[in-house]
This record gives structure tokens, C-alpha cells and sequence, in this order.
DNA sequence: TTGAAAGCGGTACCAA
DNA sequence: TTGGTACCGCTTTCAA
């Protein structure tokens, strides 16, 4: 039985070569415009033709290996969904990254443990010139990555990582600045929403920290309360929530902040009145509802200034780690807190 | 001036076999498990310490090469931010395909038109073993993609797509849900909103259709209204509700859904009594509006039965396009359209 | 202006 | 059990 592939292989530059009768060498340079060995418009015209004619596509892995390198950007998918905030920024990130000439690949980790160095290999292999979002990476991994001639390692992390690129989000300001929103509205026994979701324990250890500085700082109390993403969770931690005596709460986000404030205000509680509630991310559905919501809004950069930064990065042999951004905080005051 | 790199080019297998003693091919036998050039477990031993000290990775490009063919799953990276929903389905697909052994690749198209030759051509040249996602292309894009090697094509599309596979997601039918549903409720005059977003037309368009069916199949009528995703024009629809003498209404989704309840409310309106809402994806927050939302639910299959499919599809030769799953719609009936 | 040929890194056949 | 080597497709130097 012939093993014969129905399907016949890709068309390839020898191919386009034959049909329009010249050296594979001439494809090339003819295909990619090639200033330094000039070819005559009529060749030129006959090789695009054959190549148009047979649906010619070159072949990135060779072209790669032969470059030894590679215009590509890896952004390691995350494992959770994203936000709309996080996902527009992805969007405007690889915008401007395409623009500048980069292939952006998000890259999927399945089931490999984040950091580790499996999830590094894998990464590696791709041969990339950047990896965006490097997030808590072993040194083991770090080498890896950075022995495979990866140009530009960037993290997104709350404080610069030693021998990386960072863009720094420091979660821990998020709940400071809610906390402090709180505690200077008044508020001295203030409860701090931990998900229970442990896929974003990430992010809440940080903002419970920086909840519990600001606390410190503004003379108050803060208060972890466990909270998942269900009616039933935040019904249950309402119906408590008098003996829990907390004034304030900074739910995690704004759609926790939803959650709860209904719960609350089902429980008969009055938001601001005897709990005043602030989320973050700055959702347009927290002005819907009654209290308008107060939130934290968090300042990621553009695309345009990001990418360039990347770019740099990439082509500048500069060593010396940079902070290539840095989010701001800011609070949205609204009536879940008392303006009004 | 010496144009040496500061940094030393990755180790190579060729490294790898120098600093064990052997040669290149062991090298690749060794490492890859390979049953039918029996390696001694000294020498495996060996080489694997060798590419550990190393930090080898093995090139992604010149294996692709050398193999022809390539373990990776495209998925265009859509260029809106994904709702909650379709995130969650792409994160478990991507589990299901990393399990499968693929390589799962987010590709972005930057500024590329969507469904063209150019963007098929940027797809066409990673060799990926399928597209998933492939959307709207023309016939000379799907040409590309073929001759390219491509083995699965597979759209995400209202209906099987002639000569491609499909994942059948009929917007219409989410339409037709919530508009049977209104009128089933006694609605007369239904308000279908449009959203004033460009880019999502594409989802809009069947949905309206949809509508527009089912209205005229429940005798009542289907008006098309514009909303932009804004408390300003929120507050304008709901201003002129009244003169529009719309009883019931078709939100697109749970988001405008609970945008336009607000201000529907605001502006003096009952709802149900005066106007019924019904959005559709039944997110969380949706519940938690005054009255419940009322949703249809989209159903899209799990990661694991799909990516089963994509995996028979790579490997089998069947030509055959076929519908790889179908995602169902079901109204979640709630306060907004009359319940309790 | 064009062609011949080397070589990027890895794999797999054939020989030893 | 291991080594030598051809080859995957493309780019680029050198020669013609």
C-alpha cells in the first residue's frame, strides 16, 4: 500500500523557481526586494506571478533558522480569564508590536506549572526575540530562556525583578489606595474581600497586603473576608457581616464589589450608611448600580509606548535590567462611598 | 569595529554531542526517547547531563523543518476583548490541545484584514496543523492555507462552511431565542439593540436577523435600536422609549442588557411592566440586578470533545468537512421578562 | 543581473 | 549501540 499523501507538499521557493525559470536564489531576492543584489523588473514580475500562481508561502522555520533569529514576541497566554482592562491591553500591545514588524504569539502553557522550567523549554524553543508577561520565573528558568538568545525578558511584577525587564504593577497599591480611600472617609474596621477563586491569589495577596498597610497607616482595622464568585458565598457573608462589625469593605474588584454590595444591601444594610464598599478596575457596569460604585482605576500603558519600549529592548544591546513602565492607581470616588 | 555579539549563540546539539563524546545523532536518539536506535543508558545518561549543564533547548525552527510538519494549533487572537465566556472556552481548548500534545498558538493579525489573503499568508507560513477560528475567508485565503499544508481548517461560523470544518455558533438563534421568548411573554413591539460598536457587527447583524424572525413568526414586530456602550446613550434610547412604544426588548447581551435596564429605569420605566429586558451569556451580575435579568445562554462545547475533534481531523485523512460541534442557546427566564 | 553552493539545527537512514 | 551523512527550505556570499 503506497503511502502517497493525497495532499501534495507545500509549494516551495524551488518550485517558484522552475515555473518561472529562474534560480532559487533570484526567488528570494526578487520575493523579499532584496536592495543589494538588484533584480530586473521583468524577472521580478515573472517570479511574483509564479509564486501568486502556486500559492506560495515561505516558510517561516526555515527562514528562521537560516536568520538565526526571529522578529517574535511570546506573550504566555494566562490560565485565568482576563478582564476586559487586561484584554484591551493585549489588543493595543500586539497593535503596536505588529506595527513595528513583530510576529506576536500567545503562547499557551496547558498544564505545565507557570515559572518553572519546562514551561521555560517550551518557550525557549520557540527561538523568540522578546517574551512579554515573564512573570515568576526560577533562575533556572531565567537561564534557560537567556541561553537561548531570548533579547528582551519582561516581567510584569509589583517591584523591579533583579536581571529583568519589569513593568510594574504593584497590586499591593491597589488596596492601599482603597484602604486609604476608606479609612479617610471615615471608616475603622474595614473588610478586605479575599476570592475564594485560588487562581487569583496572585493578585489578592498583594492588595490584602497593601489593604493592611494603609490600614495601619490611616489608623484602622483591616479585616480578610473569604468571598467566592457565587450569590450563595456573598448572601452567606452578608448575613454575617453585622457581627463582623466592618464598616468598609474593598471587595477585590469591582464585579466582587457587585456581588457584594447587592448581598449586603439584601441583608438590609445600607451602602454607604452603615458599610461603604469600593471595588476596583473601573467597570462601566459599577456606575449602574445604586450607590453608584466607587472603584480603583488602574492606568496600564498603551500599546504604542509599551511596544516601543519592547522594540528598543530588542535591538539596543543594553544590558542593564529597566523599568519599562509603571501602572497608576487612582480612586474613582463615587456614592458607595458617600460622595453625593 | 567587531561586530561580535555580546552574547554567545545558543548551544546547539552539535554542543550537546561535543561535550558528551558522541555524536550528533546519538544526541537527538538520547534525548528523544527514540525506540528504534536503542541508546545505552550510560551514554543517555551522559547526554542528558550534557544538555543539562548546557541549557540546551532544541531548535523549534529546524525540527519543524526537518519534520515537515508541526504539533501546532493556530488560533487567531480575536482583535475585541472576549467576554468572560469565550475566554473561559479558549482557555479550556488550550488545555485540551497541550494534553493532545499540540502547541497552541494565539496569532495576532495587527492591522490585517480579516479574512484575507494577507492574513492567511501570515498564518499559512507557521505550517500550523489546524486553524481554529478560522473565520470569513475568502476562497483564494482557504487556497493558501491548503497548499500550505494546513490539515484542519475549522471556522467558527453560523453555518457549515462549504469545504471547511465548523464549530456551528449561530448568532441568529440567539436572536430568535430572546425575541420568541418576549413575545411567547405577550410582547408586541420589540426593541432589538444594535450596538453602535463596529466591531460588533459581526455578531450584531445575525443576531438582529434572528430577531426579526422569530418576531415575525410570533406576530410581532422587531424594531432595530442603536446603543453605544455608554450611560450617555443609554439615557438617550431610554428618553425616547416611550414615543419608540416599545414593550419588550433584546439587549444583545447581559452587559447592554444591564446598561439599558438602568436606564430604562431612570427614565421612569417599569420593567417588566412597562418594557421586558432580556440580554443574552448570563453572566453573574446579570442576577444581580432589580429585577433579575432575564438571559439566553450560550452552551459552547467543552475544550476536551473539541480538541478530540481537532486531533482526528489533523491526523485522519478524511476530506470530508464536517461539523465538529454545535453550541446551543437556552432562555434563563428571570424577573426582567415577567418571572415570579 | 543571475546562478551555484554553503550552511542554519535537527532527524533518520544506512553502515559500521 | 553508535557514527556518518543527506536533507528539510531559505538566505546570502561569491563568481560568472
Amino acid at each position: 500500500m503506497t503511502d502517497r499523501t493525497l495532499r501534495p507538499p507545500a509549494p516551495t521557493s524551488a518550485d517558484v523557481a522552475r515555473r518561472a525559470g529562474v534560480s532559487r536564489a533570484t526567488v528570494s531576492y526578487a520575493l523579499n526586494d532584496n536592495t543589494t543584489a538588484r533584480v530586473s523588473e521583468a524577472t521580478r514580475a515573472r517570479v511574483r506571478a509564479a509564486a501568486e500562481e502556486l500559492g506560495y508561502v515561505p516558510n517561516f522555520a526555515a527562514r528562521t533558522l537560516r536568520a538565526g533569529s526571529n522578529r517574535t514576541v511570546l506573550l504566555p497566554t494566562p490560565d485565568i480569564p482576563v478582564g476586559p482592562l487586561f484584554s484591551r491591553f493585549l489588543i493595543e500591545l500586539q497593535r503596536g508590536l505588529v506595527r513595528r514588524g513583530y510576529a506576536v504569539v500567545q503562547y499557551g502553557a496547558g498544564d505545565r506549572a507557570p515559572g518553572g522550567v519546562e514551561q521555560a523549554r517550551a518557550w525557549a524553543e520557540l527561538r523568540p526575540a522578546a517574551v512579554f508577561g515573564a512573570n515568576g520565573l526560577s533562575d533556572e528558568a531565567v537561564r534557560v530562556l537567556r541561553g537561548a538568545g531570548v533579547r528582551a525578558l519582561v516581567a510584569v511584577a509589583s517591584a523591579p525583578v533583579p536581571g529583568l525587564h519589569t513593568l510594574v504593577l504593584d497590586h499591593s497599591r491597589v488596596g492601599a489606595a482603597a484602604v486609604a480611600h476608606l479609612a479617610q472617609r471615615g471608616c475603622r474596621r474595614i473588610g478586605v474581600v479575599v476570592p475564594a477563586e485560588p487562581e487569583l491569589a496572585v493578585f489578592a495577596g498583594p492588595r490584602l497586603r497593601g489593604a493592611r498597610e494603609a490600614a495601619a497607616a490611616g489608623g484602622a482595622h483591616a479585616e480578610p473576608v473569604d468571598l467566592a464568585y457565587t450569590e450563595e458565598s456573598a448572601a452567606e457573608l452578608a448575613g454575617r457581616w453585622r457581627e463582623l462589625g466592618l464598616d468598609g469593605v474593598f471587595a477585590y474588584n469591582d464585579e466582587y464589589a457587585m456581588l457584594l454590595q447587592r448581598a449586603l444591601q439584601d441583608a438590609g444594610l445600607e451602602v454607604p450608611a452603615d458599610v461603604a464598599v469600593i471595588g476596583a478596575d473601573d467597570l462601566l457596569l459599577g456606575r449602574l448600580l445604586r450607590p453608584r460604585l466607587s472603584t480603583v482605576r488602574i492606568e496600564l500603558p498603551g500599546g504604542a509606548p509599551l511596544s516601543e519600549a519592547i522594540d528598543r529592548l530588542v535591538r539596543g544591546p543594553g544590558e542593564e535590567p529597566e523599568v519599562v513602565g509603571e501602572v497608576a492607581v487612582e480612586v474613582e470616588w463615587r456614592e458607595s462611598t458617600g460622595r453625593g
